[in-house]
DNA sequence: AATGAATGAGTCTTCATTCAT
DNA sequence: GATGAATGAAGACTCATTCAT
């Protein structure tokens, strides 16, 4: 008596999100260096079964780099619309952005890998770069706009970008570069907030 | 008849340098991941003549690391001794570190690699780890100092440390995470301070 | 569908075996400079299939050589506790080494590589050298004993132990120093003892 | 002011015997494998003068095969002509060549090498069994006439030529295989000739 | 004549990927 | 749907050999 069509597809279903789960794990510390063998033993299934979801390594980072990027553009999507002063806007923003790399650092690593690495395929790359721009240029109108109302420090705009972005990119590293700090002294966001506003 | 002495050793010296250079630049870029092949055809030399100068791949990785790291401990031995309050020392310091990501980015760069990376080998990454500890704690002790004086704003040291490290690394990246930021938009040192001092 | 635990396991055990007497074959010939992708083409697997089964070129000539000195232990831990004469003993014994040396040249043979090749790791050589070693002493209790009693010729006992291991050395290798001789001229045990027993 | 032809010459032969002599040694301990850097490092030249002596590695080998080859076909030609019985050759002729591999082991060493190396090339090979060959027939017509005339033990001549051939190539092995016993208990010539001639 | 810098082919080893069951 | 046996391309490393000086 065969499986009924249903119970199938929640079998693979199921499968596809252990695998995705370790995959998570394993590449958002190691990178892209780990291996197939690493996912698998990590999501304890046969090495096979992840070709049988994933074409291949480049798709299963792929996927997860899809979630990733998938997450950042929804969550801020919301900031587009809310009302509120553009200093008000920063701070729930960046404070979203630092929570979420102390809260779910894999999503964020992953992404650091990506741009960190020198063998990452360009097309891969400049998927991770749109989301990234995309909120750039948002981070930026806010920042010129609140100079413009006072209430971000005069200073380069794109320079301020530039530094909350690096900012950013050391905040994902933490789990790895400095594992301790990242546990016991992660910053508030407010740290890094006042880099743009004084008062924060 | 052959070579002299000194001119042999010219060459040889002349060679090891010219690979060493392509190495900085491939292992700055790629990281670990670099082949040996990749640095041969930077340095524009045989993929053999790599090994009579250093043993592996590890060796030279090694030794581009030391000259970082060995860069980095003398460069900041001045800051343990000059004479100035907390805050110039802060000031002093962290413009001499962002400058340094500005103007020699491979350094680094290579750091950050070493850091980031999940196959490097522990004793390489804690050699690494220990020049950043002492600056860590050089930099705990100012800013603690500084707060006894008001010089820097009241937050959690270990916090503010963290973020300046985290910024650090972060700005470390730029050629690689962001090469148009990091030729037009690199921030100036003040901004980072901005953390530390509000009025900076 | 899977195949089954046991199905697998059969199928490694074999592959597996196909290997090992392939690198038998290939080792017993060539010594430690027959390569990987020799034993492998032997076998009729591919290249990796190999690594699979052994961690490395080492580890499969060391199984070879475990199971050579197993036998060879096994083999003679019987005549330690045979009863008979000295002379009896050692005809015993020396007819069991010639005829294993004709009847299964391979495993004297791989002996003879790792003592004749300078390039042998000196634990690899150890390992060989320790029942050769345990061998020569039997041998020689045999023959002051057979001395004793008459049994054996009067000379030094150590040269008389030296011919008699040179003597196996040099058949160990007949296979491969003169094919010929091993396949239709292999002496009999007896010329052998005719050097300790000339009445043999 | 350039020197004499006869100068050159000279220091060309030195040189060339330097290392041919390097060679021996070299090669006698570890067969093949020897690196020409071994070689040249223990002539104490550089190894491009290798080159200039030699065109290849195989050459050098061949050089010393050739002086190894010589010599044994000069020592034997005497035995072709001395007059006695075929015992006395015998017992002249396995003396003679038991004597030598304890004084020039090298020699046989190489041999010995050639042999039993699966790499080496068939040529090569060949030009080693030449001379073999022809001492193997000398030996086995001593051997069958001797047995004419009751020297000789009764037993089938080829397997007492194979038993003294693989007994004389164990011995040249002896300095690598076992070096305590070649320098300490190496045997006499009687006791391989006792496998031979019983009363010897 | 002599040196040693330079090259690249050959071998070991890993790992993404395929496929029979 | 699932497994793991099997393959081979890619990268580290060694060493015979060439050649400018």
């Amino acid at each position: 008596m065969p499986r009924t069509e249903a119970a199938n597809q929640q079998i693979r279903d199921a499968q596809r999100a252990k695998i995705l789960d370790a995959a998570w794990t394993v590449f958002a510390q190691k990178g892209r260096v780990a291996t197939m063998a690493d996912v698998a033993a990590a999501a304890g299934v046969s090495y096979g079964l992840a070709y049988r979801h994933f074409a291949n390594k480049e798709a299963l980072f792929h996927a997860l780099l899809e979630e990733s990027l998938q997450a950042s553009a929804a969550a801020f999507a919301h900031f587009q619309e809310r009302p509120g002063t553009p200093g008000e806007h920063l701070t729930a923003l960046i404070t979203a952005l630092v929570e979420s790399r102390r809260s779910h650092p894999e999503r964020s690593q992953l992404l650091a890998h990506v741009l960190g690495d020198g063998a990452t395929p360009p097309e891969v790359r400049n998927q991770a770069f749109q989301v990234g721009r995309a909120f750039q240029e948002l981070l930026r109108l806010l920042v010129v706009e609140g100079q413009a109302l006072g209430e971000v420090r005069t200073a380069d705009p794109d320079q301020l970008v530039t530094a909350v972005m690096a900012m950013l990119d050391g905040l994902s590293r933490l789990p790895v570069t400095s594992p301790d700090r990242f546990h016991h002294h992660f910053p508030e966001a407010r740290i890094i907030l006042s880099m743009l506003m004084p008062g924060a």
